[in-house]
DNA sequence: CGCCAGAGTGACGAAATCGTCAGCGCTACA
DNA sequence: TGTAGCGCTGACGATTTCGTCACTCTGGCG
């Protein structure tokens, strides 16, 4: 849990890091599908572990489940980090984000779907994750003069929904170029946001960094 | 189900429709709970019912939770048709019905939470309830040349995404002026959507007509 | 007035799910 | 190499939930 750096101090911290990172991977493939409701029992199977040891990592399904959209968050937000780690501009950091964002609605499906099922209520209040990049980003840019919004939490909320409802346009129109649309909205957002429609424009075609697809040391993994 | 115009034709009729809308109401009161896992026992016992009437109307929970958010979708769409009736320029149709939207979730919370529950999966693909009401009324607006959207599912996706986001943000901070931040949404939105920003301040400040909150005759009433 | 169709009812057996617990195997460490 | 500690295990009793079914009651109709 608060394991952020460094890896497990011995074997054994290991193997129930591991355990735990099996269960949070079966409840994620599980939200995937849209079955919430699973078995406790159908859970430990999927994840190859004993019944007896999910109640040494979690108290109940709804732990377990909470546990696992945290998780997907955490290392969609990691892996936003990593990617715009070099921008300079906080308005490009933020289109880049919310443009990488759009595309993980097709090239991960299932975490898409994770985050789709309770994204929503996390959208808020939510001290880990992405967004608080999101906030920090749109603050930053109007720092820096780039944004001018009347409402920094409302120019987040905007783009919070945006976010979401876009993954459900693109699980629901297979057929649909998710880039085309994601940059399109995104070019829409930072206009809203008070960025000229022409920069705007530029900055929603500039080339995006291509994420290896290599599994992360994340969280579960 | 089909039965949109004209009274339940006998007292027989009329009765099992009553039974109907009990389970309706009583699910949605559970939904607005948070208790989207209740017993069907339970919910037969808060709508009145019982327990084996359930399998009447309903052939699982799943159906009639189904069920109950639709019927909350269609009286909210009523209800923004009744009250924007009158109204000949579509972008003030749109404007009028997003921001009644709003009011929404502080005056029906627990019609709110039901929306907020399962709306996003119902943001697409739906022919009834309020998504298909504000398609018609953006390319009714585009055909006008009122808006001016490079597409218009995309002009879609932003405000449905919205919608639902800022009824979580209404949710999550009770001290934040719901109006005041509702119409500024949907001034940045009428923006987004081409509008001038001149025009777009003026339509948002405009009088909204004061819902009445009767209990109306709806589905589940 | 009497009969019938259809909705309502709740108790009951079947099935699923839960959470525990006593034992086992592995790992760290002396 | 011995041993103590920790996590893993899966079978089991308890509990909850499900869906049915035989029966009742109400209202439409001849």
């Amino acid at each position: 849990m608060a394991d952020t750096a460094g890896v497990a101090s011995s074997r054994l911290d290991r193997r129930k890091a591991r355990t735990r990172a099996a269960l949070i991977r079966a409840a994620q493939a599980f939200m995937a599908a849209g079955r919430s409701d699973v078995a406790i029992l159908e859970i430990t199977q999927a994840a190859d572990v004993g019944m007896g040891s999910f109640y040494n990592h979690f108290s109940g399904k709804a732990e377990l489940f909470h546990a696992a959209v945290e998780d997907a968050l955490d290392r969609h937000g990691a892996l936003l980090d990593e990617l715009t780690l070099d921008l300079d501009d906080p308005a490009e950091t933020f289109a880049q984000s919310f443009r990488l964002t759009g595309r993980l609605h097709r090239r991960h499906p299932e975490l898409s779907k994770v985050l789709l099922n309770r994204g929503l209520a996390l959208t808020r209040s939510e001290e880990r994750g992405v967004v608080p990049r999101a906030r920090r980003d749109i603050q930053a840019a109007v720092q820096a003069g780039r944004f001018t919004v009347a409402d920094t939490e409302l120019a987040l909320t905007v783009a919070a929904g945006t976010t979401l409802s876009l993954g459900q346009l693109l699980h629901d129109q297979p057929d649909r170029d998710d880039a085309q649309a994601t940059d399109q909205i995104t070019e829409d957002l930072l206009r809203l946001f008070g960025v000229p429609a022409d920069q705007a424009r530029e900055i929603c075609r500039r080339p995006l960094p291509e994420p290896d697809d290599r599994p992360r040391g994340g969280t579960a993994a």
